[in-house]
RNA sequence: GGGCGUUUAGCUCAGCUGGGAGAGCGCUACCCUUACAAGGUAGAUGUCGGGGGUUCGAUCCCCUCAACGCCCACCA
């Protein structure tokens, strides 16, 4: 025996067998959607991590969550399908480029023509593109790589063209004049999106307007002075008995002294600042919307990296924070600076590049998302498209309910360019679905492409149809569209619920009229032990693919999926890691005591009367946590999955029913032996299946001990499911109350310091036929787990044993007799404590029952179950306070 | 400014439509018992954030206060 235990390495070792698992399910197909026996399909599309994207544990959640839900389904018979690819992410992209070249040869990417730097990042591309993806393998990612696509393929920029000219034609897509958020580090409009409002300590400038003609004055307050050299009028409230008078006069504005109108709107409000508000409608989104309800001139002061333009007078070319302060100054020199107040309010940054952002009326291309939003919320409140869990709705809806219309153009050279053309001869604009050879009114080449490039998401928001090869029909039929779409499940985290979820909703199914999934599960935010945000300047990120290297792709897969349910925090701790990899060493042990008996093992289970009652009590235990994963996977619950099975392999598995089978395994019962064995196999097989989404590797690797020559690899085997003919309650019962006894003998030992080595005598007073005849059975099994060296089982109405200690339950008394000195005085504090307990317990039940009302009131079966725990507390009880007399 | 969420054992979190609180990790004591010391056995710990209400009964429902977190919002 020893030498077979041998054989496998006493510590499991993922390391040797992550590669070779892994390479088997590749190389033998085993990712491909292939027709199950449920003829329905299940589809993924994965989260599209940044071609610049290193695999940080965020991902790691994203991938394992996937990785199960698709491998439980693949296992239970759906055609199943996970689409990976990889964004090429315009900004992020370019901006690691451009510092790559920076650093190589000291240029800049305007050293170099559009052509000539696009190409740069397609060779970069080319050559890290790939590693996150191969990343995402080391975790045991089972999707099909050969569906991957980038999102600026070919055929991804054919989705984008059908659907921009399908929108331009519309009248959807619209180009406009309007304020958008500028980054004046990309030198790019960014979307309101993108901005990530910060609080900054400013401050309130309170300026003097003169009003012209008069010898009054208007107290402005302001947070951004330079910004009155683009003012083109003074706004005050109507009702506003302090400037009334004023409404239809005009102000001079300082040091440009431009004379504008001072009007009034309901906008302004009376009690903020001064109530009197300068209007920048070039650089302020409200003062913008105030200018065209009143016609109002546009005036830019900025250039597109944020320095004055001419319109800034001698300020022209600083920096708009260099502009203030020297416009403070001149207007402290003009005594019209009144006072400066200290002023906390929010300002917004790029969110890439971190630049305070400039509202900037510019030509913008914009997607009119207002009946696509609405269709967004309805789809969702028709549950066409459900949450998991549901209170993320609340967030999509915000975002959908009053939608802004995107801003879609970026002005950058990496991405797909804006399909709208025009021609230098006849003017004549168009967007086109193909690259045109001439103009489609004159038939001129002499025509150009709009330079702009698309926003990111405005690839990544089709991105479902495009996997599936929409617009193109054939490829739509190679990649089995009709099969696959809607996809079955987004999995995805919070954060990106507006960015992305959003869009695809309303994209996809404005597209082609159908929703792209049915299910969208949001999953917790990654976080550390203290549940800080992982960040690069706290250095507390967590590697995974150390993580992997130092315990294993399972652990790491286990401790994410037992942390993944309904929250919305998922805080790492790299020690529960190591818990769940000492989980993966137990399941891996209790291997290696299985697996020399299973040569004698038959392939099926006998008929359950032949089953011994510890067998059909596993067996039934075994059943209920199958139906337990099951249905938590339904539901998106992997931590309940995952805490199920951990707690039936180590307290039923292993705890009981592996030491259970020690004696008959080591017996002469030949017949006995092949029968446990059996049983040890069937119930290690059914194991090693339903950990499989968890913890894929060692539980492919067990498998190959396990199955049979005529099975496949585990990966593609069945799913256990629920029976409802191995559902064994006796045995369950008996079993419990086993359990109980051998729990409260070793607790009895524990109480005097009775060493493991030194064996106790036991008497069990019962009257309970039934539990006799259990434990009369089991007289091997108990001198086993609760070292005893001999048993008697009597009456009730026998007598008990004199120096000795002693336990209660409802259904038995049980006495260890001590030789030589007992320390009656301990025993009796120790009952006294049990009875206490007791006591209180009945207290709580029998003060329910002596309640009337809750007589009356409550339904019958919560009236049943109280009276009979108060009437076992209470048999308890009676036992344990005659056995303190008995004492004394 | 608006909205959402959280508050349960030392730590991280479960707790389904109300019947009286659980897990993992950690901690303490004792054990190298022939699968596993990455192990075994036993054990301790909670006024379920505070206050009020509904109910026979509240961790769960309602009101209120407090602390923390997140998201949204146009920089007067």
């Amino acid at each position: 025996m020893d030498q077979t235990h041998n054989e496998i390495e006493k510590i499991f070792s993922p390391k040797d067998i992550e590669t070779k698992w892994y390479t088997r399910w590749e190389e033998g197909k085993y990712f491909k959607a292939r027709k199950g026996k449920q003829h329905r399909p299940f589809s993924i599309v994965m989260p599209l991590p940044n071609v610049t994207g290193r695999l940080h544990v965020g991902h790691a959640l994203d991938a394992t969550t996937q990785d199960a839900i698709i491998r439980f389904k693949r296992m239970k018979g759906y055609e199943t399908l996970w689409l990976p690819g990889t964004d090429h992410a315009g900004i992020a992209t370019q901006a690691v480029v451009e510092k790559l070249v920076w650093e190589k040869e000291k240029k800049t990417r305007h050293q170099f023509t559009k052509e000539e730097f696009v190409e740069k990042i397609w060779q970069w591309k080319r050559e890290y593109g790939n590693i996150i993806l191969d990343q995402q393998k080391s975790l045991g990612a089972s999707a099909d790589w050969d569906y991957a696509m980038f999102t600026l393929d070919p055929d991804a920029n054919k989705a984008v063209r059908e659907f921009f000219v399908n929108m331009y034609n519309e009248k959807l897509i619209y180009q406009a004049n309007y304020i958008i958020n500028w980054d004046t580090t990309l030198q790019s409009a960014i979307s309101d999106a993108e901005v990530e409002h910060k609080e900054v300590k400013g401050n309130f400038y309170h300026i003097l307007y003169q009003v012209e003609g008069s010898d009054e004055k208007l107290e402005i307050a302001t947070t951004r002075p330079e910004t009155l050299l683009g003012d083109t009028a003074v706004a005050i409230n109507p009702n506003d008995d302090r400037y009334k008078h004023l409404i239809g006069k005009k102000a001079i504005i300082p040091i440009c002294n431009r004379v504008v109108p001072i009007l009034a709107d309901e906008y302004v409000d009376i009690d903020k600042g001064t109530g009197c508000l300068k209007v920048t409608p070039g650089h302020d989104f409200n003062d913008f919307e105030l200018g065209k309800r009143h016609n109002l001139e546009i005036v830019n002061i900025l250039n597109k990296d944020g320095t004055l333009n001419e319109n800034g007078l001698q300020y022209k070319g600083l920096t708009c924070s260099k502009a203030r302060l020297e416009i403070i100054k001149e207007l402290e020199h003009l005594e019209i600076l009144k006072e400066i107040k200290e002023h906390i309010h929010q300002v917004g940054h790029g969110e890439r590049s971190g630049t305070v952002i400039e509202p900037m009326v510019s030509r913008q291309w914009f997607l009119n998302v207002q009946k696509m939003a609405k269709q967004g919320i309805e789809r969702v409140t028709a549950d066409t498209t459900r949450f998991f869990p549901k209170g993320w709705e609340n967030t999509y809806f915000a975002w959908l309910k009053e939608p802004r219309d995107w801003c879609i153009s970026r002005q950058l050279w990496w991405g797909h360019q804006i399909p709208v053309y025009y021609c230098k001869k006849c003017h004549y604009t168009w967007a086109s679905k193909d690259e045109p050879s001439g103009c489609t009114k004159c038939d001129s080449s002499n025509f150009y492409q709009d330079p702009d490039v698309l926003d990111t998401w405005f690839s990544s928001g089709l991105w479902p149809l495009t996997l599936l090869g929409w617009p193109n029909p054939e490829r739509m039929r190679e990649r089995k569209f009709d099969t696959f779409y809607p996809t079955s499940t987004l999995i995805t985290g919070y954060d990106i619920i507006f960015f992305w979820v959003a869009r695809m909703m309303m994209m996809c199914d404005k597209a082609i009229g159908n929703v792209p999934f049915n299910h969208v599960y949001i999953h917790a935010i990654v976080r550390d032990k203290f549940g800080r945000k992982m960040s690069k300047s706290l250095g507390n990120g967590i590697d995974p693919l150390e993580i992997v290297g130092q315990y294993g792709a399972d652990a790491l897969r286990f401790t994410l999926t037992a942390g993944s349910g309904y929250n919305r925090n998922l805080n790492l701790d790299p020690e529960r890691i190591s818990g769940y990899r000492n989980f993966m060493n137990k399941v891996w042990n209790a291997f290696r005591f299985v697996h020399p008996f299973l040569n004698t093992a038959e392939q099926k289970l006998p008929t359950s009367n032949k089953l011994a009652p510890h067998e059909r009590w596993i067996i039934s235990e075994l059943n209920s946590v199958i139906k337990i994963v099951n249905d938590s996977m339904e539901e998106y619950r992997y931590d309940d999955a995952s805490a199920a099975i951990y707690s039936f392999v180590y307290d039923k598995f292993c705890s009981w029913f592996i030491e259970l089978s020690k004696n008959i395994l080591y017996s002469e019962d030949q017949k006995a032996r092949a029968q446990r064995a059996t049983v040890l196999k069937f119930t290690f097989k059914k194991i090693v299946a339903i950990l499989h989404p968890f913890a894929p590797f060692i539980t492919e690797e067990l498998w190959s001990y396990l199955k049979s020559p005529q099975e496949d690899l585990l990966i593609v085997a069945d799913f256990p499911e629920f029976t409802e003919e191995l559902v064994f309650a006796d045995d369950q019962n008996n079993m419990n109350r086993f359990i109980e006894i051998v729990s409260l003998i070793r607790n009895l030992r524990a109480s005097v310091d009775i060493k493991p080595k030194d064996l106790v005598n036991v008497e069990i007073f019962t009257e309970i036929v039934e539990v006799k005849n259990y434990l009369q059975n089991n007289l091997a099994n108990l001198q086993d787990l609760a070292k005893i060296k001999s048993m008697a089982i009597k009456n009730r109405s026998d007598i008990r044993p004199k120096k000795s200690i002693m336990a209660a339950t409802s259904f038995c008394e049980i006495f260890i007799p001590l030789e030589g000195f007992v320390d009656i005085a301990a025993q009796v504090q120790r009952l006294q404590k049990d009875l206490q307990k007791a006591q209180k317990e009945f207290d709580k039940y029998n003060g329910k029952l002596s309640n009337e009302n809750f007589i009356k009131n409550a339904p019958e079966d919560v009236v049943a179950e109280v009276k009979h725990n108060a009437s076992e507390f209470a048999q308890k009880i009676a036992v344990i306070r005659e056995n303190i007399q008995r004492f004394n």
